[in-house]
DNA sequence: TTGAAAGCGGTACCAC
DNA sequence: GTGGTACCGCTTTCAA
């Protein structure tokens, strides 16, 4: 020990691992990092990966799939115990080749397509589903959706858990209202508009608030906002806790790690509905008692 | 190549790295990763990493100092090619061991106590100053500042900046109103808001708005959110952009790396001011022409 | 060009 | 316990 420090010895933990045969490392690829969903789930996966005693990789694969799949292969090239990503659009083929020469790999948020891997994702259909329920118990009839390519997985969770609950209340959708725009939205009969994403929220609550009828049609977003509980009225929204789907996600992976071998499993984290007043607003506008 | 694909060969990048004596690793430790900030300052580290062709180790140090010495220490244990911090309050002395043990280090937004090292700051004197100024513009005298402790780094740079533009415009200060919190602002003869923080900010906001004076009082907050320009009315704000900070910290330490031994740098990115309405509201409240 | 051997900084196993 | 040796998977040097 005087020799350790007498010579600021420090053992180099590089060339240990290489030996033991572990890196004691995990990567995690996310669309970008810089979102604020995106960070909570690294958050998430960093806190179990600190109680296994691991370091964690991170990168942002920007939605495109060269980018994901260049930073995949320098991860497993490192020799990394796991791998959590969450998939860009277009198709993991190449990860197949990754998983079969031994990276145990979990996936989040949207399921891979082209091979099975474990997958922890948000309840996007059961989000809509509830979003959509709570706006006909409102007494809306006429609801719009504005969500993004429905070819996209998210949104068709969403476009599927909305046409469930119109369909277990009884009411006719109309096309016009499931590719609402938040432009077309001045033009179109609905009454209330779900929102499938932040980025749409915030485009349709801008457009309420140019036309001046924030108070008149009923708004739920999925994914809060910071000051949601602040705005006029105070936003209504369906969300996830995303350091919970990273945290599960690690979860998971350890437990592969250490062996488990049951088939891939796909679980949901749930989501639930804040009531703050945009989605609480009534189909038939009432008459101000004032 | 037939060989290599026959036998599904992977270079083990982890050994090759050992033996030519660099990892091509970042580290970056900011004190919550799940934070909107760190989150874009980690992005612009990544991207400026990448372009280097280095992954990125990311860790919370939750503002604790034992947590990031452990992080810091893992880091280096491994021997990253460089690392970012934003320092935990309390003294960096630690990292004196590590910097003369080979790894060169950047800070980022604090100043690391203790310890001589580069660091990349957002100018939040400028920004308080800019802020003050501002409101000082709209007519107001009696300025309220709402900061933290101002025994740490941030809020002695905003106070700093408060003094400042009330002395340029020859304005007396009142302690009380430097010293102001969101709970003890209806009781203040305050006429404006400076809001040090993202989360000050929040709490004046919802202050304001139960005790109906959100059209009366002028607020500007330090730092943006994101449906800043849909609240009513919208919220002024100065604000840094955090992944510049990460770029022109990685930039720095990049140089650092490749032999640039000048002595340590502290370099500042700017402020700017979003004027949305908030901090546009006059001192003497007009009579509504209509 | 091709092949063999040493070494990066450690760990693991062996006999003493 | 202590010392010696092989080895993790690769790069680098040097000889053939």
């Amino acid at each position: 020990m005087d020799a350790i420090d007498d010579l600021g010895f420090r053992r180099n933990e590089s060339a240990r691992l290489l030996r033991t045969g572990r890196t004691s490392a995990l990567g995690f690829i996310g669309d970008d990092l810089a979102e604020p969903d995106t960070a909570a789930l690294c958050r998430g996966i960093e806190e179990v990966a600190r109680e296994h005693g691991m370091l964690l990789f991170t990168g942002s694969n920007d939605s495109n799939l060269d980018r994901e799949q260049r930073l995949a292969e320098s991860l497993t090239a490192r020799r990394v115990d796991g791998l959590i990503i969450k998939p860009a659009p277009g198709g993991q083929a190449y990860l197949a080749a990754e998983i079969e020469a031994g990276t145990t790999t979990v996936c989040v948020l949207r399921p891979p397509a082209g091979i099975e891997a474990d997958t922890v994702l948000a309840d996007e259909r059961g989000g809509a589903q509830v979003a959509v329920a709570h706006l006909i118990a409102h007494g809306h009839r006429r609801i719009g959706l504005v969500i993004g390519d429905p070819g996209q997985y998210g949104p068709r969770q969403l476009l599927q858990g909305y046409n469930q609950a119109m369909a277990e209340a009884g009411l006719m959708v109309d096309d016009a209202w499931t590719t609402l725009t938040p432009e077309r939205l001045a033009d179109s009969p609905v009454t209330a508009v779900f929102c499938g994403s932040r980025e749409h929220t915030g485009r349709v609550l801008r457009v309420l608030a140019a036309t001046g009828q924030s108070e008149r049609i009923a708004v739920v977003g999925f994914g809060d906002f910071g000051l949601a509980d602040y705005l006029r009225p105070g936003l209504t929204v369906v969300s996830y806790n995303p350091a919970e789907v990273g945290r599960m996600a690690a979860e998971l992976l350890f437990r592969r790690i250490d062996g488990d071998d049951a088939p891939p499993a796909r679980v949901a984290v749930p989501v639930r509905l804040v009531a703050r007043g945009s989605g609480e607003i009534p189909a038939t506008p009432r008459v101000s008692a004032l």
